[in-house]
DNA sequence: AATAAAACAGTAATCATTACTATTTTAGAA
DNA sequence: TTCTAAAATAGTAATGATTACTGTTTTATT
């Protein structure tokens, strides 16, 4: 299956790369017909999935039912905020300690491991 | 909201207790059926989603899309294998530690941590 | 037995995502 | 440059899990 160049998918990459805040296929679908008017929702589903297929960009599941998308692929911890649902960077280094150790309890293979944060958010704390 | 007691929600219960494989709604629905063959898959959601509520199942979300139940509420890991999508317990105890180290990263407040495993399941390696 | 709240069965609706199809674009060869 | 086949697209339909709605039945209490 040989790559076509798209000017959608570029955009659509493009876009990510502004964007620290992980958007949903809706949101980037909202914001790349600003420059593609005509782009369909199902370009946008099919670029994201081949990007995450070709590991230039992260698909990241955080249990709300929707997939997003992080142009950063380097290995980090997220966190999901339980109020307004955003979901943010931890920069933090990241550890499979624990996989290694659950390897010890587990017969099978464990290849690598799912680790996110929930709480609340800064902006989500009431101050006084 | 006063909580009536129903034949169903017991079976619901009832039926999860007997499985280890944190069986989805539809698998509950379709077990359920055979004592109560005109149970709707809406009742099976509605108790399985209160019953989650009051803590005495648990919801399991790893990232395949459906939701899985467990009878078991006591805090553990779960594996999920990429292979045959099967979800299995972890005998291996949880900590926090992560979560408490995260919060050093971290701004807001964080409440808990979500962890899974994923890989390859004993039954799914291939043996000579 | 009367009653009101809760639960139910059955069905329709929702929402994210994927699949399908006819048309357009890309990239490399003639 | 023109031709061609593969890849990508837009637009739409379909899928699958879950939730919402509605009129009826159960439950538990008076």
């Amino acid at each position: 299956m040989n790559l076509k160049h798209s000017k959608q998918r570029d955009s659509i990459k493009a876009f990510l790369a502004t964007r620290k805040d992980h958007p949903t296929a809706d949101v980037v679908y909202k914001n790349v017909r600003q420059s593609f008017p005509n782009i369909s929702l199902g370009t946008v589903y099919r670029n994201l999935t081949l990007l995450a297929d070709l590991g230039e960009i992260t698909r990241i599941r955080v249990g709300d039912g929707v997939d997003h998308f992080d142009y950063d692929t380097s290995p980090h911890y997220h966190f999901v905020c339980s109020a307004c649902g955003c979901v943010t960077d931890l920069d933090m280094p990241m550890t499979d300690q624990i996989s290694r150790a659950a390897q010890e309890y587990f017969e099978g293979e464990i290849e690598g491991q799912v680790t996110y944060f929930y709480g609340r958010c800064d902006n989500c704390i009431p101050k006084n």
